[in-house]
DNA sequence: ATTTAATAGTTGTATAGCTAACTAAATGGA
DNA sequence: TCCATTTAGTTAGCTATACAACTATTAAAT
């Protein structure tokens, strides 16, 4: 009934998609939330909760409580920085360190086999279309 | 980070659109959610709970929970049919009658402004490509 | 006819997301 | 210097979503 609709095939690819990365991160303990918030905590080395939340895209109170499960499960830890009393820098743990490479593999795995599927052309241009929608209605 | 990853430039999206959407049906009262699933039922006249999980691509735990919000804001009856004892036919109420054409018009007001911003050929393009992602990967 | 299997919905429990309201710290004028 | 404003982050309260476990009903098989 949708299926000219953006908005009804953008979110019911997300739902189908969350599924798709939910399994891939599933050995490591993580959601897909959890597991994009800390590739970016691994590949900045040190970032704080305001710059995570505009390179992840979501409101700064999403981003306190998934920066809270990360430490929970043992990934992230906060570290006082002498600059800004007000925010802490977050730091991946050694535990973190070590499924790095393995995680961002995960990833590239399911992006591999929808390409597949799909056809790599096919799939670099709505990523492209859907990067371009996103920033001329922000 | 992730300007390549379809999930990232997906749910990203999917997040944005919520909020045009979120202030389009805001007037009357409907999540987006409610309105597509009212707008299901007020084209099909009456319709099942199975079938209206698979329209709007959802669980059907989501779409018991979402029915029964309607049935509390008044807009949709569950009507016990002949047939099958299991299950009931959605019908809309009067209130629902009442605002079918407008809830139409605030999500194509929606439509049409972002068409008008990255153009309608691209718009198209994209939700084609979206609904081929996500008929190949289901 | 009776038992087994499948189907329709609901409910429990959990995560991710949002806005709004809040606390605490830093900045900037006067 | 001190008060007002901005900024960083957290917390409260809500919706949407899923999976898994459940009830009730229908269909199928022997």
């Amino acid at each position: 009934m949708f299926e000219q609709c953006l908005y009804f095939n953008t979110t019911s690819l997300a739902r189908q998609l969350e599924r798709e990365w939910t399994r891939a991160f599933k050995p490591y303990g993580l959601t897909p939330s959890q597991a994009f918030m800390l590739r970016v905590i691994l590949s900045k080395g040190a970032i704080i909760s305001t710059d995570l939340s505009l390179e992840l895209n979501i409101s700064k109170a999403t981003c306190s409580r998934t920066v809270e499960g990360l430490i929970a499960l043992g990934f992230v830890t906060k570290i006082q920085g002498d600059t800004d009393g007000r925010s802490h820098e977050l730091h991946p743990t050694f535990k973190a360190n070590n499924i790095s490479v393995e995680i961002n593999k995960a990833s590239s795995e399911v992006t591999k086999k929808i390409k597949r599927i799909i056809g790599s052309k096919e799939f670099e241009t709505t990523v492209k279309n859907l990067r371009e929608i996103s920033s001329s209605i922000k």
